[in-house]
RNA sequence: GCCUGCAUAGCUCAGUAGGUAGAGCAACUGACUUGUAAUCAGUAGGUCGUUGGUUCGAUUCCGACUGCAGGCUCCA
């Protein structure tokens, strides 16, 4: 009997029932099987050894591709598995599946791994790619295979198959004497994995990620396609960390952390005129789109935490103190201080949409294992704001924020933005109609405006769905940033009210939402963003007048002088050094221009512009600078040397 | 908070199989007046994170604490 296999180019051909992805790989070309790690089955992923009975629409999966290399790092994470139960027996395994670049595995034993076993690890696993073990498909009954893995002592495993849902097929892998569960595919012998793998790290995880239920040990690793593309990612990794803020910040005197005030920054000049100019421009464009900017307390007294909830769901997290037999707590957030501020005097809906805006410091008592760098603090200052609206002006709002936050992000250079949507928790306020309602308001807003989403079911906030914005980091780590945040509970809680056209008193809607996030975390998220070279707009010090020869001394202070006149952060370099050191100096603070001054310049009035990422000098006369430098800032220009990220 | 690791000069890092530590850069002093990514010479700088224990002796071995790093959980 034969069959009818449709190719990606839509040739068909007919074919033995029984064929296999190899075997029709085989067909096309020696390279193609080669290469050739799985094959899709009508939509489906199927191991290439798998029998096609029937007609099939078929693509051969190539080890380059990313379906390609999922299959390599599920197996990478196999092989992983049969390494440390042949090294450890008695070692239960959970689950491990291929991630963004590599793979992971959870494993459940007393004994902790140690960085020396990583190496025996992959030593093995090196062993068991040599042995070329065959991988097999086998199809089991869910009751048999539980059994099968209690008898084993695998009781995880045993606990994931019982609560897999009715409808699905068990399938179990073998390789060698190694056998999981597995939904596949998997490659046809462990060979194919070769050499483009690394165990990278150790790590605790918890068991179905829930912090109650047992810590496991896990280990991260990275495949790829092969030893060179390995190369290249471990490459990229190493320059990638060299963008780390807290090098940067370190290198360039930007900030620092201590320990007796860990997870809060202390700021050094340079990084305050950095942090200021951020402020600035933020303050401006809220007060351009309808802000105002308001400024509330540090120290509130607990009674309003108890009333807006806060206490309740955030209390460990709140730093509290007693002074005078009263308790206050330091605000971890400025909403309820705003609702404060709209219940002064009696509010008209025609003073909606109300917006109120504040850099606001706040602190939590984050957990000691949450601190990272200055992207997550136990102080901070959020661009907070808070919108008091009717529930018919959210989806203009919401909207109008979006455009808001496009343009922000887009003056600071980032293209790439993550957008979440979070929809209902279990627990909630407000009734489902209202959610329906305010859910489908943010997914409006999005789609709208074309952008691609995901959707994070149940995580909203008790008082409403949220839309997060987030950034990633130099090494890919995404960092929430903006956030829309719906609010039906806190002005009622409060007291919010306004007169409605009809004379009665209303509760408004509240919208919570941020563009930065954190001033801290976006400058952190900035600082790696351009790897510490920051386009002028935003440099710390945009000029460094640097003298050639100390008779030079005073018309450098002059220039410097002129450009400070001219609202530029600039400064003189007047040190007795040679200019080569000068340059180097400053070269590697990267600062965006370097005027050079000797005795040609001085006596003819110009400057000897050196920009950051170029090499060559341009002589002009200073008034010619500042207004090249000025359009430059105003345009909020960046760097396009390629240089200027390196 | 949990798991694994780490903590040596201002910075980047060596080092001691247990006998109180070293380099480069930076700093300071002097000379050099210099033309676009490091001028030369000299000086000074560390209770080896804190704290217990083992030991004749601990920066080194063991424990606790603090902080940091990478994950997990949580989150801007």
């Amino acid at each position: 009997m034969s069959i009818q296999i449709t190719f990606p180019d839509g040739a068909v051909k007919d074919c033995p029932a029984g064929i296999t992805g190899l075997e029709i790989a085989d067909g096309i070309s020696s390279g193609l099987r080669r290469n050739a790690v799985a094959i899709t089955v009508n939509g489906e992923q199927w191991d290439l050894t798998r029998a096609i009975e029937g007609d099939a629409q078929i693509a051969i999966i190539t080890r380059d591709t990313d379906e390609g290399l999922e299959v390599l790092r599920h197996d990478a994470a196999h092989i992983m598995a049969e390494a440390v139960q042949e090294l450890y027996p008695g070692t239960q395994v959970t689950i491990g599946p291929a991630i963004e670049d590599g793979f992971y595995y959870d494993f459940a034993r007393e004994e902790a791994f140690t960085p020396e076993d990583l190496e025996k690890i992959e030593a093995r696993m090196r062993e068991i790619v040599k042995r070329n073990e065959a991988i097999e498909r086998e199809v089991w009954q869910r009751d048999e295979a539980i059994t099968f893995f209690k008898n084993m002592g695998e009781d995880y495993k045993a606990e994931i198959i019982a609560d897999l849902p009715a409808e699905e097929t068990i399938t179990l892998y073998r390789q060698g004497d190694f056998i999981d569960l597995c939904r596949g595919p998997h490659l046809p012998s462990t060979g194919i994995l070769r050499d483009g793998f690394k165990l990278t790290k150790l790590a605790g995880a918890y068991w179905r990620g829930d912090s109650n239920n047992a810590q496991l040990q896990r280990i991260y690793g990275t495949a790829w396609s092969d030893k060179k593309q390995l190369k290249a990612y471990l490459k990229r990794l190493e320059e990638a960390e060299k963008r780390d803020h807290r090098r940067i910040g370190k290198q360039q005197s930007l900030f620092h952390l201590q320990d007796e005030a860990p997870g809060s920054v202390f700021w050094h000049p340079k990084g305050w005129a950095l942090y200021q100019t951020v402020q600035a421009y933020m303050a401006e464009k809220q007060y351009e789109r309808g802000y105002q900017e308001i400024k509330t307390p540090q120290l509130v007294d607990f009674s309003l935490w108890e009333k807006s909830g806060h206490a309740d769901k955030f209390g460990d997290d709140m730093f509290s103190l007693t002074s005078d037999d009263r308790q206050y707590a330091i605000k971890p957030m400025n909403c309820p201080c705003h609702v404060q501020v709209f219940n002064q005097g009696l509010k008209s809906y025609r003073d909606l949409p109300l917006r109120l805006a504040e850099f606001g410091s706040c602190h939590r008592n984050e957990m000691s294992g949450a601190l990272h760098g200055i992207m997550r603090v136990r102080s901070f200052v959020q661009d907070d704001g808070h919108t008091f609206c009717t529930e018919e002006q959210i989806q203009s709002e919401v909207s109008e924020f979006i455009d808001f936050l496009h343009e922000v992000y887009q003056d600071f250079g980032f293209e790439e933005i993550i957008y979440k949507l979070s929809t209902r928790p279990e627990k909630r306020v407000g009734s489902d109609d209202v959610w329906d309602r305010s859910e489908k308001a943010l997914a409006d807003a999005l789609d709208s405006k074309g952008l691609d989403w995901d959707l994070q079911p149940g995580e909203g906030a008790f008082y409403g769905p949220k839309i997060e914005f987030s950034l990633r980091d130099c090494i890919g780590r995404v960092w929430q940033c903006g956030t829309m945040q719906m609010d039906f509970s806190m002005p009622e809680r409060l007291g919010a009210e306004y007169v409605a056209e009809d004379g009665s008193k209303q509760v408004p809607v509240m919208l919570h939402r941020a563009i930065l996030g954190s001033m801290e975390r976006f400058l952190g998220i900035l600082i790696e963003q351009y790897a510490g070279a920051l386009p002028a707009w935003l440099a710390p010090q945009q000029v460094m007048v640097a003298t050639i020869v100390t008779e030079a001394n005073d018309y450098a202070s002059d220039v410097a002088k002129a450009l400070r006149n001219a609202g530029f952060r600039a400064e003189t370099d007047l040190r007795n050094e040679k200019i080569g050191y000068k340059v180097r100096e400053h070269s590697l603070q990267k600062i965006p221009a370097i005027l050079c001054i000797g005795k040609r310049e001085a006596e003819e009035g110009t400057v000897a512009v050196r920009r950051f990422g170029s090499k060559a000098q341009t002589v002009m006369p200073l008034e010619e600078f500042i207004e090249h430098f000025s359009n430059e800032v105003e345009q909020k220009q960046v760097f396009e040397t390629a240089e200027a990220s390196a």
